[in-house]
DNA sequence: CATATAGTTCAAGACCGCGTGAACTGCACC
DNA sequence: GGTGCAGTTCACGCGGTCTTGAACTATATG
């Protein structure tokens, strides 16, 4: 648990004791927040930008960072991290509300164009990796005499593995692109307004 | 009993000593074995899952635990444990050699199956989970009066998409199992042909 | 210019998973 | 029965990651 959080600031003016905390959040966007935490953790990411996309999508309209901060019940330096993140990648927003000083952050939609993008990235970089890793030991292997012929096979094999299991991911990448893209597409036209756009 | 003896084959005169460790890992077998670990950490499991089986499957012939620890330069627990996980998901099988006391351990080759399997597994659980908390959600969205339609309508999305996640991931699987599976079918037919002598 | 508030950065610490090593069990052989 | 080794289990500690909290910068306001 957080403990007795904000103890150090917050002198008298405040009188609210408060509940502390996610108090704002209601319970089925507290399960709603989580689940997308959860998914977004599935894929590599931090669970807490998952969760900050997920409140910024739900409630639709631009929060601020002090909002974030206590729907969510995170520190200050932790929800400017996560929004320099997300935005970075493309899913939140900094958006400047006319009169206003503060900075306010919007959800995109595309949260499976940004996974997709940055597991793809991450993936090659890696298949790479593996791939020059198994052409260097062969070419060891070779140079180094008195390795058997069959060795040799079993790591040309390996090398053949790593190329099919590249090839799969990037099916996997394309469709899953294809396939959600598609329907996010579909919602990002009239989506915001009209109803479900199916399909 | 063979007082120090540590090797595999031959019995005899080789008592001595325990040159300190990896050292009997040939560089180009390093570099393949520390692939594999690399490439099964990617994918969620432990590094030295990894490392043990492809250890295993670039010698083709079954090892000991005792000589995985000096190989890998692992404790003896740890293999221990690292064995008894691999063997459960059917990627080493624990062989008996006729005459000897001690078990030996063999790679079998659908490390990729097992990947899939867990990972199918893994991913199954988790994506019905994300549903029926998304399901949760929107129950108690709606039994809560005031919530506006909209944002019912972002929660349905949400689930939409988890939809289609599942989907672009069942039909990555598939297709993952089938290529690569068939490659490796290819191999089974000729390549092992005298590594699956006990059974 | 002084002050207050929004936002950023980073060192210190909480947290968590993994591997170690030691204690323990079981088995084989003397 | 006793000895020695293979194999298992588990509490602890190390290492890495994420979050916090405080110092710091930037920007607006009187």
């Amino acid at each position: 648990m957080k403990g007795y959080l904000w103890t150090g600031g917050d002198p008298g003016s405040q009188k609210t004791v408060a509940p502390p905390e996610n108090g704002r959040l209601a319970p089925w966007e507290a399960i709603a927040v989580e689940a997308v935490g959860n998914v977004i953790e599935f894929w590599g990411f931090k669970r807490n930008q998952g969760r900050v996309w997920g409140l910024l999508y739900l409630r639709g309209e631009p929060l601020t960072a002090g909002e974030i901060e206590r729907e969510l019940d995170l520190s200050k330096g932790g929800v400017s991290m996560l929004l320099r993140d997300l935005e970075h990648w493309g899913v939140v927003q900094r958006v400047r509300v006319p009169q206003d000083t503060v900075w306010r952050y919007a959800a995109e939609t595309d949260l499976v164009r940004m996974v997709t993008h940055v597991v793809e990235e991450r993936e090659a970089a890696f298949v790479t990796r593996i791939r020059a890793d198994l052409a260097e030991a062969r070419r060891l292997a070779e140079g180094a005499g008195g390795v058997q012929a069959e060795k040799l096979r079993r790591l040309e094999r390996m090398a053949v593995l790593a190329d099919h299991v590249e090839r799969a991911l990037r099916l996997f990448i394309k469709t899953s692109r294809l396939d959600v893209g598609g329907v996010l597409g579909a919602f990002r036209d009239g989506a915001l307004s009209r109803g479900k756009a199916e399909r």
